[in-house]
DNA sequence: CATGAATGAGGTTTCATTCAT
DNA sequence: GATGAATGAAACCTCATTCAT
């Protein structure tokens, strides 16, 4: 009231910090709601743990579900876009390619914190039906295209016999869908396998299941 | 000294309704917790949903979370010992016992309204552990038996190679657990595929992928 | 609804039971409204003790208010009758009938159920001041009348030395009062100290209080 | 590796209001539960007589007993640490320093809103055991020591003769409390009598009760 | 920029009261 | 008369959101 505060110097620091806030906060928000879910997630608990408080929070976003729609954003896009670069300049057996995308996806999302936004966006997708649109296009569609690209260029080099590629794209992420999921729900009663077992158990089995049988000419499968 | 209050008659219509009642609320709180969520269900809206006041779901669930346990309990418990009672006379081929299973589970269960309890309980297993527990040994625990049973017959009957069950069951359920999952969330956006088919392109993939391969000759798994 | 209830025979045993309705549901409110206070108290409680149903309550009296004013009402009046009757044909000194009295209160009021009305009305007098008027009016005007009229007694006799008689019964009444209002509240904590010494002491100090003190020539103290 | 987030400024007017905002919200609750009850005071009512609102008294309180259990600590300690202070240096006969502690309980506690929380612990004791107990130890027992020190010391210096001082100090305390209960309860009947003709009245019975009777050597008691 | 005290709409839960049987 | 299922108003409590400092 009296003392006038002076213009704050801004020093690095302080300037580093401010820049950090809102992926602070959507880092500390990621974690809750994915553990508790949005409604059960309180604006006070994401403040504290990202370490503000929760007046702070309302200059980066506008209300709980500006922040929940940054969550999905940030949470996602990016390790996307790490993912597709990865694929992009493969050389190999599609098999092979198969392999390293399935644990690619592990290691750089699945196991790691954006892992947990599948099991938040199935939850909430209906009560945000613009944030779900968003995520569908964004991750969805675009991870679809990336594996039903992989597909193809199985089926057309004769690797993987000739299949509904839209239908067996969504059949086989399921599996490494619902593993991440799983890790963010019921582990609370049963850890889950060991995640590189799984994967492989699944990948054989798929491999298998989409060598070509028609004409079996000597194809090496891997 | 005094003389007993007479049991009262209590009609045969009224009980027939108070009989019904829990069933009815449990039907219509199964809808509103999977569509919204736990935490954005409001019991006023269950009630109005069964045709009952705000009150009356009180007479028969003591709390919100009493009406949830019973949610997991009466939802899956009852179409769970159905599918087990038509596996077990089943006779044939393990690979149409496979069909067998997996379309039967999607038109009893994955079609029906039980067909959300499982992205419910995904979505609020950490805030429930103690109903997540009760869900796993229900549910979890018996599902995994009861495929784990059929491939081991599949492999013991040279039909399938040899696999570790544990980890293939939960594989092979993967998509059609996520099928249920997606008709409850993101189908707001992408209706998905016809479940017939896409439990089809899935049966044929993994059916070849568990085909005793003739001479297994060790081929490395990764 | 198909069966004809027969007319009930109406049996002299049921019929007892019909007539004793009121007097139950009320003693059964006494006991309840002076453990836990009028709000805390649940009808469905009051019906419960009383051995009949909810509604059946309603058949006796309107409301809970209703009740309420029945229990003070029927639970006083009886006693503080029985109580005058036994006071106006004492013959003795007015220090006698002073002992009299209140040892003939405390076991005729204050040791039973009824002991719990002045804890229950001083503590909803200012939520119900209409029945706070009919007490006052009915008991604790007629009380300090009788009361009154003993001193007085004492006094004219020369037995008691003069005071302000309308002050004095009121101080000298508070000890037994707070001694039955104990035993409906802190007692919880502590017991209290027994009854009849608690009286004698009280008697002791009063009546060497009340002596006429302006030749207090030997008469003995006690 | 971070600038600590500053200790926020937190003006004097600013803070004295955070500081004083639960006395001021007790005091407001005393008033409401002394003269409802504690069932039949509604929270928003207090809130509204501290001039804030409803959610702000969850900010100091966190329940509804909580609060209760704040108006008895925080009503009756202070009182009663002022009381002691003031009987402690006391000299002269001991008739005097009871006539001193008497009138003056009355003008520091029983005259102010303090003196209606008597009549609240008595209504609610049964309700809140944890609270009652509370209240015995700090208050109750704590009282009865202060008074029994002064009729110990009536007794040794001979002005008093001698009897159960246990009983005795509950006996001559009984009417000054139920003077306060009454000017909280049933005065809206019966403003009753004038407090300081009533108290004199009191212990002019009281003093000449207990002059010691025995060998009578001229002390003279006024 | 940052804070955190304050707000009040909205949800869960209780319970006096009603009424068809 | 007697029952107990049903009701809905009202209370406690939470938490997203605002704003003076």
């Amino acid at each position: 009231m009296e003392t006038e505060t002076l213009p704050p110097p801004l020093t690095p620091a302080r300037r580093r910090r401010k820049d950090a806030r809102p992926a602070e906060l959507v880092e500390a928000a990621i974690d809750l709601f994915v553990e508790r879910g949005y409604a059960a997630t309180r604006l006070d608990d994401v403040a504290a743990r990202a370490g503000v408080s929760k007046g702070t929070l309302y200059l980066y976003f506008s209300s709980k579900e500006d922040l929940f729609k940054a969550v999905i954003r940030e949470g996602i896009v990016p390790a996307l876009e790490h993912g597709e670069s990865v694929v992009s300049g493969f050389e190999g057996s599609t098999a092979e390619l198969l392999r390293w995308i399935i644990h690619g996806w592990w290691q750089l999302i699945g196991a790691t914190r954006f892992g947990g936004i599948p099991k938040l966006m199935i939850s909430e997708a209906r009560n945000f039906p613009e944030v779900a649109n968003f995520y569908h296009e964004a991750v969805i569609v675009r991870g679809r295209n990336l594996l039903g690209q992989v597909l193809k260029r199985g089926i057309e080099t004769g690797e993987f016999r000739d299949l509904d590629v839209a239908v067996a794209v969504d059949v086989m992420f399921a599996p490494v869908l619902l593993l991440a999921i799983w890790r963010h729900s019921l582990s609370v009663c049963d850890a889950g396998h060991d995640p590189e077992i799984y994967l492989d158990t699944h990948l054989g089995l798929l491999l298998d299941g989409l060598k070509a049988t028609d004409p079996p000419r000597g194809r090496k499968t891997r």
